[in-house]
DNA sequence: GCCGTTTTCGGCCCGACTGTTTTCAGTCG
């Protein structure tokens, strides 16, 4: 059993324990244990062989022994008890917006309902209304909950959420009435997938704010609206929260709300030690004034927050309570990569397999919007779904680089292409799809993985160790194949393949594409100890996806990675000679 | 269930909004 699905395991045994009405701090205590689980830099099979466990924040005695169980046995007796003694639709129900562990208890017991249909069937037979501490409003906000849950999932790419989320707080900026306005919440953190999208807002008047803010194109409906608070559906069901402050609570808001909750509770439990106390409205010389102005420590920004807390500033990526406050006592904190670093992708693909633009057409582009090279690296012959490249055209398309390139020196440009291959990782044989001859042809190959998902890890992670040892192969592509909200990653030891790429001088791809962002953040933290490059790549199959890029960045600055850790940070001159250096070696 | 530079017991972040209530519980973030 791997830390992902433990996690996962002791979310629902947390929900479960607050079913049955148990402490609600042995919830929480569970709730954490999988927030660090999921968090954890190396393989969970190496803390318990070497007995760390205990070494672990969050982890006691108790939740050490269950890790042990899990795995060594993939089991946990303790989660399988619980589930028997909890219906499983209410599991479900506690997932519908408005209806919590408390609420589907009291569901349960009065009327039998165990589950969302039972309780959809109870609401149209106005049952739920007439139960104690229920009302008409409560049933039918149950209903909506349902029809919610049903259309949309809850959970959004952080590109769709931007693509929403930017004109709104553009349109904001413009107000009259409003002094300061950002984004929060996890949107600002650039988590990969996000729940909704909060606004901040000073404004030295709250009322007109937040009229104009329901009125927003792209605001489906108003859900609730308060004097300093909003919340709205956008399209695609994206949930919008807008909060109003006064402009001395700004910066004292902005941190607060973007979180993360766990970044939060640290930043609080800081500011008790220092004899203060931290809310969304200030930091309060004394920990019992927690709203007098009188007591106000005056902070004009974040930065300064940080500062009275003794505290580096602490980029938004980083606020997850993973680290960050550790190095930011001691100023060592990295300057985070900056988008504007990068030069240029190195993994893309032209109409010569299955992307839509002629290779003409992407120098133009990719020159004129500032970038130094592009990688073309069509798929490999075994793709044929892709209009995968034979070794013949492989080599037609050199030439055809070749001649692009030739017209761009003839212009006077700087820009070039690169030849390369997306080559793939067969499933049989344990080869790649070109011979290493053909392949020393090219600038750039990357090897991925297009077939074969569901082999076993240790038969997919042998595969892939294949490609890592080829001399020939720069990087890796995508490389758990997942597939945001559509498709799990399939299974791959990742540590392993790391491992491997940091002792052959192999990069690692950060696919920049929003449904992939993989490697995952949250592993670069331990690529980088391997010493591991990254490679942030568009994988561009036309040419808009070069703002691919921007995103993909700030995936990266959530790994806490510098510009120094990424290649394609590199002027083209470095570049050729990083990517001869595994070829010479 | 976890944790500890006042503690091995007694805390555990805390405020807004909603709906159902007449003072508060539940939910959410």
């Amino acid at each position: 059993m791997d830390k992902d699905r433990l996690a996962e395991i002791f979310e629902e045994v947390a929900v479960l324990l607050e079913l049955k009405g148990e402490n609600p701090f042995k919830a929480r205590a569970y709730t954490n244990a999988a927030r660090t689980l999921t968090q954890l830099n190396e393989p969970l099979e190496t803390l318990v062989k070497e007995n760390r466990l205990g070494e672990v924040k969050g982890i006691g005695e108790r939740i050490q022994e269950k890790i042990k169980e899990a795995v060594t046995t993939g089991r946990l007796s303790y989660y399988e008890e619980l589930k028997q003694s909890v219906p499983e639709g209410l599991v479900h129900m506690v997932d519908i917006p408005g209806l919590g562990p408390k609420k589907a208890k009291a569901v349960y017991e009065k009327l039998g309902v165990a589950s969302i249909e039972d309780l959809e069937k109870a609401c149209h037979q106005d049952q739920i209304a007439h139960l104690e501490g229920f009302g008409q409003k409560t049933q039918s906000k149950i209903l909506e909950g349902i029809e919610f849950k049903r259309k949309y999932a809850s959970r959004h790419l952080v590109s769709d959420v931007l693509a929403l989320a930017e004109p709104i707080l553009a349109s904001l900026q413009e107000h009259p009435e409003v002094i300061r306005c950002d984004i929060a919440g996890s949107l600002r953190r650039f988590k990969e997938v996000i729940g909704d999208v909060d606004f901040l807002v000073s404004a030295k008047k709250s009322a007109g704010v937040i009229d104009f803010f329901t009125q927003q194109p792209g605001v489906v409906s108003v859900s609730a609206k308060g004097d300093t608070k909003a919340s709205v559906i956008l399209e695609k069901g994206i949930q919008g929260d807008l909060r109003v402050v006064s402009d001395t609570q700004f910066p004292f808001a902005l941190a607060y709300f973007t979180g993360s909750k766990e970044h939060n509770i640290v930043m609080r439990q800081r500011s008790i030690q220092r004899g203060m106390h931290l809310n969304e409205y200030g930091l309060f010389q004394s920990r019992e004034e927690t709203r007098d102005p009188k007591y106000l420590v005056p902070c004009r920004t974040e930065e300064e927050i940080f500062a009275k807390l003794d505290l580096q500033y602490i980029p938004p990526e980083l606020r997850e309570d993973n680290g960050e406050f550790e190095a930011a006592e001691k100023g060592k904190l990295p300057k985070l990569l900056e988008w504007t670093d990068l030069k240029g992708s190195l993994h893309n693909h032209s109409n010569w397999s299955d992307g839509r633009d002629s290779l003409e057409q992407i120098a133009d582009h990719m020159e004129s919007i500032g970038c130094d090279y592009w990688g073309i690296t069509d798929h490999s012959k075994s793709s044929f779904q892709a209009n995968g490249l034979s070794p013949e055209r492989v080599r037609k398309q050199i030439k055809a680089v070749n001649e692009v390139n030739q017209r761009l020196k003839d212009q006077g440009k700087r820009f070039r292409l690169l030849t390369g291959s997306e080559v793939d990782i067969l499933s049989h044989g344990k080869k790649l799809d070109f011979d290493d001859s053909l392949l020393a042809e090219l600038d750039i190959v990357v090897a991925s993985i297009h077939q074969g998902f569901s082999q076993s890890e240790s038969e997919m992670t042998k595969r892939i160790l294949t490609a890592v040892e080829n001399r020939y192969v720069h990087m890796l592509g995508h490389l758990t194949g997942r597939l945001l909200l559509e498709r799990e990653a399939y299974k791959v030891d990742q540590y392993a393949i790391i491992d491997a790429c940091g002792e052959t001088g192999t990069w690692i791809e950060l696919n920049a594409n929003p449904l992939r962002f993989d490697l995952d953040w949250r592993l670069w933290q331990y690529a980088k100890s391997k010493g591991v490059k990254c490679v942030i790549n568009c994988d561009a199959h036309r040419h808009e996806h070069a703002g691919f890029l921007r995103l993909g960045a700030g995936i990266a600055r959530k790994g806490w990675l510098t510009k120094k850790d990424v290649i394609n940070t590199l002027p083209m001159k470095s570049l050729t000679k990083e990517l001869q250096k595994k070829r010479s070696g």
